[in-house]
DNA sequence: GAAACGACCGATGGCTCATG
DNA sequence: CATGAGCCATCGGTCGTTTC
């Protein structure tokens, strides 16, 4: 909100203040680009403000290129701000290098005596240090790279689950809690999303046989395989429906967008599980092979 | 802890259909 | 008739969970 923004700024303000004060050149490059980031916060802030506040006199002011020119001064101070930072930032990684490289005396050495390099011993223990760097990094990256996964999974099951937009507010519909089919309530199926109760619903109406031979209905003329059977296809459909209290208007595009292609991917993988099986079978019997022909070789 | 299993995702190819 | 868009089944690979 503006006034939280009113705030921040004058927190900002306050603290970049602070920073002006202390004028001592000895002060650390860590704390200058901190300073620096402040600025530029601020400017940006400034801009902002100034542009809400801009929003409504614009249309009354007469000389809208003032306003232009003025903006297109403060980006240009921003982007000079933004060229001393980034000046500041090289030298602060050129400064870091050296202090890095200085923690260890032979590495001081070797900054200051570059013959030196030629010693062979000196140069396996930099590339170890490099190595060595690399793996944290590695590891660094690792850890990144899973938890992004984590959050984007997160996120996934968050849209998957949030049916509200498939839902209807107004809708006075009554939905019963009861599909039946063999005498057997499909509503009751547990499942942990739409997508699992499905998978499970269809595994209930259709045979292990059916899953693997046929496709999603309607079916396609050109396809070689023949669509499932059509009612039983409508009572999974009912029953996802009632069980996540889904409008009739809306859900054809549930179906379109979520449905069908969970359902789609699981007849697939009905086939291919047999198919793996028997191939991680061969694998392992191949193995089992190899290992029992080779013993008698090494006795 | 490793193997097995299930679910998910992106890419691909074949097909239909609308459009110019 | 060529072309592009859209649909859908399929595949290969990855990841998370379950089982042993």
């Amino acid at each position: 909100t503006f006034v939280r923004c009113q705030t921040e700024l004058n927190k900002i303000q306050k603290t970049s203040q602070s920073m002006d004060e202390d004028s001592n050149e000895s002060e650390s490059e860590n704390c200058q680009l901190d300073e620096d980031a402040r600025s530029v916060e601020k400017d940006q802030e400034n801009n902002k403000i100034q542009d809400f506040g801009e929003e409504s006199e614009a249309e009354k002011s007469p000389d809208e290129n003032f306003n232009n020119r003025s903006s297109n001064k403060k980006r240009k101070s921003q982007s000079s701000y933004l060229s001393q930072s980034k000046k500041r930032l090289k030298r602060r990684i050129l400064d870091e290098n050296i202090d890095n490289e200085s923690d260890n005396e032979e590495e001081i050495a070797l900054c200051l005596a570059p013959k030196k390099c030629k010693n062979l011993s000196n140069k396996d223990d930099r590339l170890k240090s490099i190595e060595n760097k690399m793996d944290d990094f590695n590891q660094c990256m690792k850890k990144m790279s899973h938890s992004m996964r984590q959050m984007a999974s997160y996120s996934n099951k968050i849209t998957s689950h949030n049916l509200d937009i498939y839902r209807d507010p107004n809708s006075q519909e009554n939905f019963t809690d009861k599909v039946d089919h063999n005498g057997t309530n499909l509503v009751i199926i547990v499942g942990r999303d739409f997508g699992d109760f499905a998978r499970k619903v269809m595994r209930v109406l259709y045979s292990e046989e059916e899953r693997k031979t046929h496709i999603l209905p309607p079916g396609r003329p050109h396809l070689s395989r023949k669509p499932l059977d059509s009612n039983r296809f409508a009572l999974l459909n009912d029953a996802v429906r009632v069980k996540y209290r889904l409008s009739k208007h809306l859900y054809d595009d549930f179906f379109k967008y979520h449905l069908r292609p969970n359902l789609s991917d699981f007849l697939v993988e009905e086939r291919r599980r047999e198919s793996n099986k028997i191939v991680r079978n061969q694998a392992k019997s191949a193995v089992s092979q190899i290992a029992t022909q080779s013993q008698p070789g090494e006795e």
